[in-house]
DNA sequence: AGCACGCCGACT
DNA sequence: GTCGGCGTGCTC
């Protein structure tokens, strides 16, 4: 239909409808409803609809219209999915604030908000014509091939031909085949979800309201030894639950499904079918009965009367000082009034024991969203949290979901830098977009850390925020005795074991003699960063980025961690033939392995990104370490974060310095909060624990910092030398990455870019620069840094340039394959 | 993000 | 010639 005779037989006052994709293009699209949907369609809400020549996709419906497009035919809505909206007008706002501050498309926000459950997408399917005859001349030897798999599979998709044909390109012959008829295209939305069910075993009538006739049912069955004791186990399963699994009742009474039916046969059970949840309940309602120290009140009181005039508050409670029984209590008055609340929390720290502690005393009121569920897992709370489920604690992307009475999100570690998203789009932070959220919601938010980031404490100091403190540990126990140890005068005097001082071992030892739990901390995985030739230094590189491979000793070969290429490890250096090869710097497998030398009675384990993989592994290890399986843990970032053991009498920072040595102008701001919250870890709730930090530089200022535990020295120094060079918070930052395979290309582009922006933004602008690693995934970068005034205006007329630059840089002949990565609010 | 079109070099 | 690779532009 061309647009002159739409515009012709177009029907009056007809309904448009403009819909989000959940795909990366720029715009919304605008669909016409045809005269039957019109009773059907409202905001929020999935359609069918069809893109281009063959795709479907289930697009959200954000607007309603009678304005005619005026320079393209719409195509009709196809079906409608939802009877009911799946979004909110305030989750929808929430979606076009992010993508408005993080410079992205609509799309890719619905993209990252919506579980993919609920994201439908055509895959084009093939069927074999039904007047086809296998001994029809005049096909070619690949047509032939694909009418064979045909005839076998009954329908195959696009990929499957791609395999079979082994070739990329296989729509112009599968175009061909279906204009001779020969095959039919099948295009087919298919909904993802579907309800896990379970087949349970109930009692038939009479019995189910009259248990007194089981007797009968005994006496029916007595002839059959098994039929009874299938009898017995359901009497006994029933004392304490309510569904009976056919599966558990089978496997308690010992008989299979056969003696089971055969009594669904003599009218005793019968079979249903229940949909039950995949997600784990919690059955258990213990509460917590301690009562609050006399600081959690006062800080309880301080955040209710700062919550009377400002909406976010920062929490800034030193390690074991009790936050999260101040955010229970909160919690607790919110759902009494029948509030919704966000507990928001790192990847990491989700795993276990703040989980549990919360679901003890919040029970099924909890619904935990993590990354690790599936599908069906995301789908099934995004349903609970559209019917009212009261409270939520999850990672960063559970703030897209469907609350509608939100009136108290906490952000715990607020701090921490895996609240931000950077690959891919939208690259947003979850705490800064919690806090528009909240303003949404009319609700208010708490910033609860050990370690304030710079941006969140300086704003409490610019009284943006509210401020509430908490200075001393829950029970009256000290902070940890904190030790800096100087491994290069160790070095010097030849007492430097491997990368252990002396002082670390001996606290060690004396610590396991007393019965205590030890955790070194050790930035960095894998057993050696890299395997070089004691000859002429050569070492193995990865072949799709500009690093070096990392032994890996538990697998035995080189891996690399920014693509995950493995490789196996060589005899000899393949540049000099020499064989000695030699393994350098140390990571903690190493660490664990030497340990082990030095201390050879103590139980060793180890936790890092290795380690933790498997579904349960990061709770096997915690477990361990908790039953006192583990006397000394080793580990990366992920010892310092959430985890409460009350047997650690040491805690030990190998090397300080490979945290400050970051050339990033947070990497002062990182080690202070890295070091402090692992020893944080130490000797809690038990008595005064001790924290040895080894360093070869002991007099960095920070280290003193963090000896004194004096963050407000540290945050006063820090913000001068932020001030100095325009860092946040005084300045705002947009990163921006170029990639792109060819390196000259990318280059020429870059100066292009970079001119435009500098044009406009002048020395605001800064680059193009190589990072740190030149190379990854066989795409070259670029970087860029934009040092913006905090001035709204300022910050949307940049992000509209470098929007115009990217534009037209892409307009340019060979350039438009060079992708353009914004970041703002870079980490 | 797909997907098709069109240009180009590499083969039967 | 035609196949397949790759860059470019469009999708309501």
């Amino acid at each position: 239909l061309s647009l002159e005779q739409y515009h012709k037989i177009k029907p009056a006052n007809s309904h448009y409808v403009s819909i989000v994709l959940p795909i990366a293009v720029p715009k919304l699209y605008t669909y016409i409803v045809p005269e039957e949907l019109v009773e059907s369609i409202q905001f929020g809400i999935r359609v069918e609809v069809q893109l281009g020549r063959s795709k479907l996709y289930a697009g959200l419906i954000i607007d309603i219209h009678h304005q005619v497009p005026e320079d393209h035919t719409p195509k009709p809505i196809l079906s409608i999915i939802d009877q009911h909206p799946i979004v909110y007008p305030e989750q929808f706002k929430l979606w076009q604030w992010i993508a408005h501050y993080y410079s992205c498309s609509i799309g890719e926000v619905m993209n990252a908000a919506l579980p993919s459950g609920l994201k439908l997408s055509s895959e084009t399917k093939v069927i074999l014509s039904p007047m086809y005859d296998p001994n029809l001349q005049g096909l070619d030897d690949k047509e032939f091939m694909i009418c064979e798999a045909l005839s076998i599979q009954n329908e195959l998709s696009t990929s499957d031909i791609q395999k079979i044909l082994n070739q990329k390109t296989v729509y112009p012959l599968m175009q061909r085949m279906i204009n001779k008829k020969i095959i039919y295209l099948k295009e087919e939305l298919k909904e993802k979800y579907t309800p896990k069910i379970v087949v349970c075993v109930r009692l038939q009538e009479p019995y189910i309201s009259n248990p007194e006739l089981l007797q009968e049912a005994f006496d029916k069955l007595s002839r059959s030894t098994r039929q009874v004791e299938a009898l017995m186990a359901y009497v006994q399963l029933s004392r304490t639950q309510k569904v009976i699994r056919r599966a558990e009742l089978g496997k308690k009474a010992n008989v299979d499904s056969s003696v089971l039916k055969a009594m669904v046969k003599k009218e005793i059970f019968e079979f249903y079918d229940k949909e039950i949840s995949r997600i784990g309940v919690y059955e258990d309602d213990l509460k917590d009965t301690f009562d609050l120290s006399a600081q959690q009140e006062t800080a309880l009181t301080e955040l209710r009367t700062h919550f009377q005039d400002k909406n976010v508050a920062l929490l800034h409670g030193v390690t074991g000082s009790g936050k999260t029984r101040v955010y229970i209590e909160l919690i607790q008055e919110a759902i009494q009034k029948g509030e919704q609340v966000l507990y928001l929390l790192p990847e990491i720290a989700l795993t276990g024991q703040i989980v549990a502690r919360l679901q003890k005393i919040f029970g099924n009121d909890i619904a935990v969203f993590h990354s690790r569920l599936n599908n069906h897992e995301r789908v099934e709370i995004w349903k609970k949290v559209f019917s009212g489920q009261s409270i939520v604690m999850g990672v960063r992307s559970s703030l897209f979901l469907p609350f509608k009475n939100l009136k108290l999100i906490i952000v715990d570690e607020e701090h921490d830098t895996s609240f931000k998203q950077f690959d891919p789009a939208p690259r947003y932070n979850a705490r800064d977009s919690a806090i528009y959220l909240a303003h949404l919601h009319q609700a208010k938010v708490v910033l609860g850390t050990a370690t304030p980031s710079i941006e969140t404490y300086y704003n409490a100091q610019q009284k943006k925020y509210a401020l509430v403190e908490m200075k001393e540990r829950f029970g009256g126990i000290q902070m940890p005795e904190i030790i800096i140890v100087d491994a290069k005068d160790e070095w010097k005097k030849r007492k430097l074991q491997s990368h252990f001082t002396t002082v670390l071992l001996d606290e060690l030892s004396a610590a396991l003699e007393r019965g205590e739990q030890a955790i070194l901390f050790q930035n960095r995985r894998g057993y050696a960063p890299t395997l070089n030739c004691k000859n002429c230094g050569w070492s193995k590189q990865c072949k799709n980025c500009d690093v070096s491979l990392t032994f890996h000793k538990f697998s035995h070969n080189l891996r690399c961690h920014y693509c995950g290429y493995q490789s196996q490890l060589p005899t000899a250096c393949p540049s000099c033939g020499e064989r000695d090869l030699n393994l350098k710097g140390f990571g903690t497998e190493k660490i664990e392995d030497e340990l082990k030398i030095y201390l050879p009675d103590a139980n060793i384990g180890r936790m890092d990104f290795d380690t933790v993989k498997g579904k349960n592994a990061h709770a096997t290890i915690i477990n361990a370490f908790e039953e006192k399986r583990i006397d000394i843990l080793v580990g990366t970032q992920m010892v310092t974060k959430g985890l409460d053991f009350d047997n650690v009498g040491i805690v030990g920072v190998l090397s300080a310095d490979h945290l400050l040595q970051f050339p990033d102008f947070r990497s002062t701001e990182r080690a202070f909060q890295l070091i402090t919250q692992v020893s944080g870890r130490a000797g809690r709730k038990f008595k005064r624990g001790k924290v040895i930090i080894q360093s070869f530089n002991t007099t960095h200022p920070v280290l003193k910092e963090v000896l004194n535990n004096n963050f407000s020295g540290f945050f006063h120094r820090e913000l001068e030398e932020r001030l100095d060079f325009n860092y946040p918070p005084f300045n705002r930052l947009i990163k921006i990455v170029l990639k792109h395979k060819k390196p000259e290309l990318l280059n020429h582009g870059a100066k292009l870019f970079s001119q435009i922006l500098k044009d406009r933004m002048g020395k605001r602008v800064i680059g193009p620069a190589v990072p740190g690693i030149p190379r990854v995934r066989g795409q070259y970068l670029l970087v860029m840094m934009i040092k913006l005034e905090k001035n709204p205006k300022k910050i949307k007329t940049a992000k509209e340039i470098i929007l115009k630059a990217t534009q037209f840089m892409k307009a340019q002949k060979g350039f438009s394959t060079i992708r353009v990565n914004v970041d703002v609010d870079p980490q």
